[in-house]
DNA sequence: TTTAATTAACACATATATGTGTTTATAAAA
DNA sequence: TTTTATAAACACATATATGTGTTAATTAAA
């Protein structure tokens, strides 16, 4: 089954999630991406729900936002 | 940071909590897999810790297991 | 021990995520 | 409006995950 961007519900729903954790925080982007280590437009590429992250990726984002990595599938 | 192979220590973990999780059902490798419809060694890549597998791959996954995606999040 | 089932460990091509950079769009503030 | 901050949308090279296949090692069963 071939990944076609911008198709996949879960991947859009895990975005609204990453970009809702985020913004109560009140963190751009930008300063996220900084603090995970990460590129700041691959958050954007992610809360958009453009690509499939790994683990490893959501672990960096996880502690940046001081949060358990489960908390990024809470939705 | 690059990734080596075989030396992220959370990669290891989850791969012991996924394997687990899959013994615990009495499934093989094999049977999960075609389940997932995913390839029979990607499991036992993941659950060696030796790959940092994606979202896309994690929900297919949980899903044939028949747990909530976080379960694979807890240990 | 012998067989069967399961898993590990390879190789290799392909798809996709990552990393870096630039440009455009949007929104808020001055 | 003009500036500033933020996010989106590109392009492109590189790294890594995926998919397919084969063979070796391990484990369980007969």
């Amino acid at each position: 089954m071939p990944f076609v961007k911008g198709k996949d519900n879960y991947l859009i729903e895990f975005g609204k999630n990453l970009r809702k954790l985020r913004e109560q925080r009140g963190l751009s982007q930008e300063y996220l991406a900084i603090d995970a280590n990460i590129p700041t437009n691959q958050i954007g590429r992610i809360e958009r729900g453009e690509i499939s992250t790994t683990i490893s990726t959501l672990l960096s984002i996880s502690k940046a936002l001081q949060i358990d990595i489960k908390e990024l599938f809470n939705f």
